[in-house]
RNA sequence: GCCCCCAUCGUCUAGAGGCCUAGGACGCCACCCUUUCAAGGUGGAGACCACCGGUUCGAAUCCGGUUGGGGGCACCA
């Protein structure tokens, strides 16, 4: 059975760019039968924050993408046969490998100073050599570490790169083949301070978890010979590698956190659903082939092959997951949908923008009129929150609809107020009920229904955009529409 | 600079030699619906399949080259 693993480093929040690629590797499992690991790489020490673990694993969890093996939780502890899954604490395994290297010599210990280190790249780059380590302490003799030893000079290990070409069948770009010669020379694997490097130890840690794929962003195709030769040397199997397009800027760049929006969590803050976040990043660099667009996590898993995944870049166009957004909030379920809808709800009582939260039963009376207006979650407070404020400040310029003057909407509105406090009783103030009487009104003046009707709008919700105007009154109820009407009228005066 | 990868409408893509005078979707435009805004419906503009040369009876699809774009070249991950 395939085993595939997701490595991300709490350096940072989740990206997006993490994200499609662990929602890959997830669909490949579900898809086969395999199972996925979630590994986290926290070896940097110095930028790596339980918060930023946080981040990720809540991430991961709320786009449903479910680990079969790794941390149960920030900082908790690890669960499956190869814990444990944090990187850091698998520091032992990785001195082991690396001891068993030097021991074959296959690795050597290199004391050049970062000085020299430099020097050596100054000097390629004004020759237009590329940058590659010269090989300077690849042959010292016993004697010569000796004395750098007792110098207190303490080496870093590099791995020596045995000259030849290294060729893998990438699953998605077919035949890959590339020149150790072009590799940069013996590369650092464990530092001077005895902590491994990236390169070293996610091969150890794929070596010992026993994965069957890497399924990883483009960006480390150049990095695969390495990995290569270090599971030859290590003894292990190779796994097959799957190299996925990046996820671009719009000017084609890899997708970066300057460009981009790339906080996974930035979405979930503004109001993005699972479903098309899902949705949308499955068909960046994949499709099933078919038209089919509008699919859940379980169909995506169902149909997911690497055969479709394409071989180019795929720019991030941020009007299409909006698109898809709307599409799934209006599929779904009334309950669901209120109570994705309350934690933006509480942020706008938070943020002072409205002075009472609605009850359940009062958004669920809404939803017919409310669900197919909002792109995003977030935009509930635009849509709805002149509903659960006390006070409206409506702009008196805006009251007044294009074709009229101050004087007609006054009038207009003083009209309307006396046909709806007349013609509704309160027990029956239905939309049904306001909507005839008021045509009626502005057929009898000579009002066109549109301009009285937006007169209303702007006098009672403050915005010239808003849900049906009548559903609108009823949600507002009979006092309020009328106490609106008057401030407004006042206003006009 | 060196190495590697890539190349179909603005964007995401279908296409695995004849079904393609290239299909779908987002976005855009128009119309319909309509009290505003959406949603929905209908239609439209939009890609000489980067370019050049092969292979073939026939190429978006295969091969080579060119150009363009991207990625990688750390004691970062």
């Amino acid at each position: 059975m395939p085993r595939v693993r997701i490595a991300p480093s709490p350096t940072g929040p989740l990206h997006i760019g993490t994200a499609r690629t662990a929602l890959f590797n997830y669909l490949f499992a579900r898809h086969t039968g395999g199972t996925f690991v979630l590994r986290l790489e926290d070896t940097d020490v110095a930028r790596s924050t339980l918060a930023f673990e946080e981040d990720i694993l809540a991430g991961l969890d709320w786009l449903r993408i479910a680990w079969d093996e790794g941390p149960d939780s920030a900082g908790g502890a690890d669960r499956g046969p190869y814990a444990p899954y944090h990187q850091l604490q698998r520091i032992e395994r990785h001195r082991a490998a690396a001891a068993n290297l030097l021991a074959r010599d296959l690795a050597y210990p290199c004391y050049c100073t970062p000085e020299e280190l430099e020097a050596d790249r100054e000097a390629q780059a004004a020759a237009h050599e590329p940058p590659r380590y010269v090989g300077r302490c690849a042959n010292l003799t016993p004697a010569e570490r000796a004395a750098r030893e007792a110098e207190g000079r303490r080496g870093a290990l590099r791995f020596r790169v045995p000259p030849g070409v290294v060729a893998f069948d990438d699953l998605v770009r077919g035949r890959i083949e590339i020149d150790t010669a072009n590799i940069g020379g013996d590369f650092v694997i464990v530092r001077s301070d005895g902590t491994p490097l990236y390169h070293f130890a996610v091969v150890v840690d794929d070596a010992d978890m026993a994965m069957s794929h890497i399924i990883r962003g483009e960006d480390h195709i150049s990095n695969t010979p390495k990995h290569i030769l270090l599971f030859r040397a290590l003894g292990h199997a190779v796994p097959a590698f799957a190299h996925l397009p990046l996820i671009l800027n719009p000017d084609r760049t890899k997708m970066s956190k300057r460009k981009s929006q790339t906080a996974i969590s930035d979405y979930i803050a503004q109001g993005f659903v699972q479903e098309a976040l899902v949705n949308f990043l499955a068909l960046l660099g994949w499709s099933t082939g078919t038209e089919e667009e509008i699919l859940t996590l379980d169909e995506i898993a169902a149909r997911f092959d690497l055969d479709h995944v394409q071989k180019g870049g795929a720019v991030f166009d941020r009007e299409r997951l909006e698109w898809l957004n709307g599409q799934w909030i209006r599929r779904l379920e009334p309950d669901d949908l209120i109570d994705r809808l309350e934690p933006f709800l509480q942020r706008e009582l938070d943020a002072g923008r409205i002075d009472r939260l609605p009850g359940r039963e009062e958004l669920r009376a809404l939803l017919p009129i409310i669900q197919e207006r909002l792109p995003r979650l977030d935009a509930i407070g635009d849509l709805t929150g002149f509903l659960w404020v006390d006070r409206l400040e409506p702009d008196p310029t805006t009251i007044v609809p294009k074709r009229w003057d101050g004087a007609t909407t006054r009038e207009a509105l003083a009209e309307a107020r006396a046909t709806i406090a007349g013609s509704a009783s309160p027990v029956t103030f239905e939309a049904d009920e306001l909507e005839p009487p008021l045509r009626a009104l502005a057929e009898a003046r000579g009002w066109k229904a549109g301009d009285l009707f937006m007169a209303i709008r702007v006098a009672v919700t403050g915005r010239t955009a808003t849900p049906p105007l009548f559903d609108t009154l009823v949600a507002l109820g009979r006092d309020r529409t009328l106490g609106r009407l008057d401030r407004a009228i006042a206003l006009l005066s």
